[in-house]
RNA sequence: GGAAGGGUGGCUGAGUGGCCGAAAGCGCCGCACUCGAAAUGCGGUAUACCGGAAACGGUAUCGCGAGUUCGAAUCUCGCCCCUUCCGCCA
């Protein structure tokens, strides 16, 4: 969420942002609902501070038909202050974050800037396959059984596959520790806050599956629907909701493990094939929150990409950094890289998957959950919030099977993941 | 799943219709006393929003939301959460 002060004093700006971030809020509407809101507010309290005034003590019969008119008159604006609130709010949540002056502006992912590239392709002396192919011949993972039990895009990872998937969990966490982030196994079954908090709600709110009972349950009552949480962002997040924080404290840095939910709505048809794009898989996920300062938060951007790289790096793995532009970004986000994965069988995609994805979202998800912290000052800021996939499996599996592939049809394990393997080569059964 | 009890400021805890944004204690901050400290005494100690240059004024907030009432921490309803007992269970 958006300033609304700072969006009264930076209109044309923001009319800027939203247009390149395709966003289809209003600031003109905006700025008018948010104007008749103030105008309500100011005429409502003053009714109130009189009929507060009023009846500090016992009115007489003849004051009470006088109050009760004026409570019904108070009565009467406060629903249509409601209303007006209620439109402000919803605008509100859907008003973009400005983004960073090096950010391509652009409307879709052909506005994308390379930023670099890292590693040797493989040189195959063969026919290279793809993870598909591979999957099947060393029985590693059965899309067929997975479309039978779990419907489109369900999938079973079998036997050395099953290992690796783990392996490169626990990688990702050793490092995190390492790195000296706290870590948590994090809920996947999360209450509306959470999705709203982290900027997944409203808009993306097709491709998040709902849970439980909203609707009247046979004894009359009603129960509170969940979510299934897409990442572990929105829980690591929520963590500190409506907490202020000590300025010693920051930065904090969490490192949430988690299964991942996605219905992909919207996406039928889009990488069908294989375990590019799935309905669930596990993730590891950095999550910093660090002090209210521009500076620092894009040096933590780098730090969380850096710390993603080196996973690509010690998994061997060749792979580029793209900056996202205006229009691909998402409306909550001051600066974003992507980190695509080199795999050749992604020639639709220039041969390069989305494997991670970086993001500094400066103050905007803080404002809509409340995280704050004292300054030196005693003065209490907003935090700023940035997230960073650490390895997400099992779509990674996909680059591991196709760079490593030999020639005889076996496929090398990374030398990292070995140890937690306990196997070098997955051959043929 | 059944039964009962509860949710009040940073913490403990009083308050069952107006004098309550809320007693008291603890904690914290300032001042006094002291060579200094402890003890003691005095004073201060929530957040958000609206208006205002500011001082300040107003409104809201006693788990959350709705309702009754001239007036709600207090009464009613729904939801959320916690505790205890029973049942079931990885």
């Amino acid at each position: 969420m958006m300033d609304i002060k700072f969006i009264r004093e930076n209109k044309d700006l923001m009319k800027e942002v939203a247009k390149n971030k395709n966003s289809k809020v209003d600031i003109d509407h905006l700025l008018e609902v948010d104007e008749t809101r103030r105008n309500l507010i100011s005429e409502v309290e003053n009714l109130k501070a009189e009929l507060n005034k009023r009846s500090k003590t016992k009115p007489g019969p003849e004051e009470i038909a006088a109050l009760k008119e004026l409570s019904g008159k108070i009565k009467e604006m406060d629903a249509k202050l409601s209303d007006v609130e209620n439109e402000y709010h919803g605008m509100m949540l859907l008003v973009p974050n400005i983004y960073s002056a090096d950010t391509p502006v652009g409307s879709d992912d052909a506005a994308n800037k390379e930023i670099s590239r890292h590693g040797k392709l493989p040189k195959f002396k063969f026919e290279p396959k793809d993870h598909i192919t591979l999957g099947k011949e060393l029985d590693l993972i059965d899309l067929e059984a997975g479309a039978k039990t779990s419907g489109y895009r369900g999938y079973y990872l079998k036997n050395e596959a099953v290992l690796m998937h783990f392996a490169l969990l626990w990688l990702a966490i050793n490092k995190m520790k390492k790195y000296g982030f706290e870590l948590m196994t994090t809920p996947t079954l999360l209450r509306e806050f959470a999705l709203v908090g982290s900027g997944h709600f409203p808009e993306g709110k097709d491709e998040v599956y709902q849970i439980g009972n909203p609707g009247r349950l046979s004894d009359g009552s009603t129960k509170e629907e969940t979510f299934l949480a897409g990442t572990s962002e929105p829980a690591l997040l929520a963590y500190f909701v409506d907490k202020t924080l000590e300025e010693k404290d920051l930065p904090v840095k969490v490192c949430g493990f988690s299964p991942c939910y996605r219905s992909e709505i919207g996406s039928y048809g889009k990488d069908a094939k294989g375990l590019y794009r799935i309905h669930e898989f596990m993730k590891v996920e950095q999550v910093v929150l660090c002090k209210n300062n521009l500076e620092e938060s894009l040096e933590w951007l780098e730090k969380m990409r850096g710390i993603a790289e080196e996973m690509l790096q010690d998994l061997g793995l060749p792979y580029r950094v793209v900056q996202l532009s205006t229009g691909d970004m998402g409306t909550g986000k001051y600066k974003m890289y992507d980190i695509e994965t080199y795999m050749p069988s992604m020639a639709s995609k220039n041969f390069y998957g989305e494997t991670h994805s970086d993001s500094n979202l400066t103050d905007w998800q803080a404002r809509r959950l409340n995280i704050k912290y004292k300054n030196k000052d005693g003065k209490t800021e907003l935090v700023y919030t940035l997230n960073n996939t650490v390895i997400a499996t099992p779509r990674i599996l996909i680059a591991i099977l196709e760079n490593y592939q030999q020639k005889d049809g076996s496929v090398k394990i990374p030398k990292v993941l070995q140890k937690y393997c306990g196997v070098k080569v997955i051959k043929k059964k």
